[in-house]
DNA sequence: CTATAGTAGTTGCAACTGCAACTATCTCAT
DNA sequence: ATGAGATAGTTGCAGTTGCAACTACTATAG
């Protein structure tokens, strides 16, 4: 009952919607013209990149990366395929598996950053001065906490 | 040579990124909860609801929906199953085709919108003021017409 | 202990996607 | 007219996704 979203509101998002769109097929075509895999590889390895030890429990990683377990699964598998990371067994928990980023792994995320870090650039940072940037961080910030809790409908 | 992409920029970009997720995800889930279908469906017929006679051609419609044409085919191959949109022949061009919507589309639609709709304004809306959303609505306009010279569909 | 519930990760399946190849039609310079 | 090239839409295929079911293990309650 509460809605009654404006005109102006309901154009932003779809604004939004259409940014990203096209932000991200840009940055596809960008790696997939440079012969490098996608966004989605790109994820993982950084993620991995960044942790302690250069390694994630898989759900960890899910959870970092906002994939489905299923899903990560599969991409791991082919990540592995390519070389990319390792699945290694967790000592403390027979169940659990750890993804480790190999030094082939290491070496694409700095090819696919080289590409990836320049369209950002490209498409994206250079139209956003100082003041702006932080502006929409603080929107942003707004925007995924409210969401993050998980909260039901009510 | 150009980039030396701001750390400030890198962030903002990462929580663009994360905050479209979390967004549709939650839309999505709502939508599903309430037993409609998903956010592609309410994109097709929306649009064309809007369009003069509630018709578009397909590929007039694909580029109104972003989304590739053999995707958008199969898309309408489901809605028309669905009875929510119907094909009708071109008469002034024998290769093409119109989309149109049903009166089962309109309802649907409608249907859809009371979740979506609020969706947005719970999300998303109630997080901007008047000057911020105005504000977004600039940064955003300035990303995609940056690249939308690129995206056409080869 | 042992039963029960919960968690980690994988797998089967059906749906959805993008790309490239295809058919059919239209456009236009010759 | 006519043949080269563009455009409209569909289809085949291979890759990717989400969901639910599954196996294996862990944690907890009695």
């Amino acid at each position: 009952m509460s809605s009654k979203l404006s005109k102006t509101h309901n154009l932003a998002w779809r604004k939004f919607l259409v940014a990203h769109v096209m932000l991200i097929e840009q940055i596809e075509q960008d790696l997939a013209q440079a012969e490098l895999p996608p966004l989605s590889w790109y994820d993982v390895l950084f993620a991995l990149s960044e942790a302690p030890e250069q390694r994630l429990r898989l759900h960890e990683l899910a959870e970092a990366v906002l994939l489905s377990r299923s899903n990560l699964t599969r991409l791991l598998d082919r990540l592995e395929a390519a070389g990319l990371i390792q699945r290694e067994q967790c000592s403390s928990d027979r169940r659990g598996a750890f993804a480790v980023i190999t030094n082939e792994g290491f070496k694409m995320l700095d090819q696919m950053w080289s590409v990836y870090g320049q369209a950002i650039e490209k498409y994206f940072a250079c139209h956003l001065d100082a003041n702006e940037v932080k502006f929409f961080i603080k929107i942003l910030n707004r925007l995924t906490r409210a969401t993050s809790t998980k909260s039901e409908s009510y």
